[in-house]
RNA sequence: CGGGGCGUAGCGUAGCCUGGUUCAACGCGCGUGCUUUGGGAGCACGAGAUCGCGGGUUCAAAUCCCGCCGCCCCGACCA
């Protein structure tokens, strides 16, 4: 086991995180490389790192939405003002947030184009035209952008002016067909977070109060960090009609009459890096799940002359062509050894490989996880099998550990006292009866900070831990990012 | 956008209160050379700062005053 001075030797770089988990982030993801402040105000610049990330939640996250039948289309990022005021409700909940581009060709343009916020609208205005009989639905749509929301604080991956998202828009011609495509790809999202970056979510309903503005009713996936707050990974709306009725989309339904189509919309963004930073790093820097780290072994030669480099390079010639398939980094950099540990536990690589002299002796290298440091002598002839069952007993061990966190800060409460009491000396999840009315999370969110974070599909039991009136759901708690 | 804090070399800081020949310094990093290499190496030499920006006060400003910009933290709003 390691102790504590095992584990200061291990840092140098950054703040610690049980003493400054705000600061301790910031440094992990600016140490680590995967992303630093740009000349502009709250815009970030995404590292190879960060954005190899981000490349393998795409590919993942792409496929699963081919497998269910959406296809990518692109829409312009510049969208006409008057777009974005035919939907009252939903401008007045983005207007502050608009970038606007008013002057193009050296003159005033005579309507500003905002920078696109998200592009439902030009998407139902597009679709119009493509929409004309039920037999044209359903449309699935997905693309891959960068989005723009004027924010007044931001935070590297967590919150930035710029972001890069995928947004899926559906249209049906049933209500519970798109319904049923809300939930669909709630699920994708649990299963990246879940199964690709070994996060454990709450999949729930979002509250009146919580949810998208102009959305029928919003769902959403909610995981737990390491300080204990909560961070929305993924959303999925239900919009109804009502983009359908703002954007005048109509189709000729089976008997011949004009109907509006049902609509959907659903995100996840480069926040998910954040996520991962944040639910699985500790003091020595970033711990990467193996199904999405862009290199999942490193290796480390250790030599003193050129003789015994030579000696290295030609036993680790036929490993390296045995493990094709795993992302492998050797690391033959003029560093010394130790350096090179400490640098790629920073950066989170999931394995290592270490190899020297005294292993080649023994035919053998050595692996250490980066997960809790354990090193095992492993025969070179055995890496092929070795190495892709740790890196699999690794996933695994990482989201098991990331549910026993959960599991060990999550509470069931059924007093408003005693979730004030809970959320003065600690975080993580307060699962609750509730009945539903704003109030009672205006009280809540006053007296704690707490908000909710999603209904979950279980059935109401008891009375409202607020107000006492009967529960109409069980919903959880947190304070959030 | 409100409250608090901070801007000095790539990074982290000292100096500021008590203006002035230790005021431009220290550690890390960077370059070169030699020795090293199994948990962040050592020595030597070297490069690198218009002290955030703009005004003002003064014989003299990193230091005092005003304004602006940026960043961080805490709130309100949000993927």
């Amino acid at each position: 086991m390691k102790d504590e001075r095992d584990e200061a030797g291990f840092v140098k770089d950054i703040r610690k995180q049980s003493v400054d988990f705000p600061g301790w982030y910031q440094d992990v993801v600016r140490k680590a490389e995967l992303a630093d402040y740009s000349p502009v105000r709250g815009c970030m610049v995404m590292r190879p790192l960060g954005y190899g990330l981000w490349e393998r939640i795409q590919r993942a996250l792409d496929d699963l939405f081919k497998q269910t039948g959406v296809e990518n289309w692109y829409f312009p990022a510049l969208i006409p003002l008057s777009f974005l005021e035919k939907e009252q409700e939903h401008v007045e909940g983005f207007e502050p947030e608009f970038a606007m581009v008013t002057r193009g060709g050296g003159k005033e343009l005579e309507e500003p184009l905002v920078l696109r916020p998200t592009s439902e609208t030009m998407i139902a205005s597009v679709l119009r035209n493509y929409i004309h009989s039920y037999r044209d639905l359903p449309v699935l749509t997905n693309q891959w952008n960068n989005v723009f929301r004027w924010e007044l604080r931001t935070r590297l991956f967590l919150r930035t002016m710029e972001f890069l998202w995928q947004e899926g828009h559906t249209f049906h011609e049933t209500a519970e067909e798109a319904e049923a495509q809300v939930l669909e790809k709630l699920e994708c999202y649990r299963v990246i977070a879940e199964d690709w970056c070994a996060i454990p979510v709450f999949k729930g309903r979002k509250s009146e109060t919580e949810k998208f503005a102009g959305a029928q009713y919003s769902m959403a996936i909610e995981g737990i960090m390491r300080d204990g707050k909560a961070l929305q990974m993924g959303t999925s709306h239900f919009f109804g009609q009502n983009f359908s009725r703002a954007y005048d989309l109509t189709f000729t339904g089976r008997t011949n009459e004009l109907q509006h189509p049902y609509s959907t919309s659903w995100g996840m963004s480069t926040r998910m890096v954040g996520s991962i930073v944040m639910a699985h790093g500790d003091d020595s820097g970033l711990q990467l799940p193996p199904r999405i780290a862009p290199i999942q072994l490193v290796i480390v030669p250790i030599f003193r002359s050129d003789a015994e480099r030579a000696q290295i390079e030609a036993a680790l010639a036929p490993v390296l062509r045995s493990l094709a398939t795993i992302r492998v980094r050797a690391d033959w950099r003029q560093e010394r050894p130790g350096y090179k540990f400490n640098e790629w536990e920073l950066k989170g690589v999931p394995l290592r490989l270490e190899i020297g002299p005294r292993d080649l002796a023994k035919g053998e290298a050595s692996l250490v996880r980066r997960l809790d440091r354990v090193r095992e002598p492993v025969k070179l002839g055995e890496l092929e099998r070795a190495v892709p069952a740790m890196l699999e007993s690794i996933q695994t061990a990482m989201l098991t550990r990331a549910l026993e966190f959960r599991k060990a800060h999550t509470v069931r409460l059924s007093s408003l006292e005693e979730m004030v009491r809970h959320f003065e000396s600690s975080t993580g999840f307060v699962i609750t009866p509730w009945c539903q009315d704003a109030a009672c999370e205006l009280t809540v969110k006053d007296r704690t900070t707490a908000t909710t974070r999603v209904i979950l599909d279980e059935p109401a039991q008891g009375s409202c831990a607020v107000c006492g009136r009967p529960a109409t759901a069980t919903v959880v708690w947190a304070k959030a990012y």
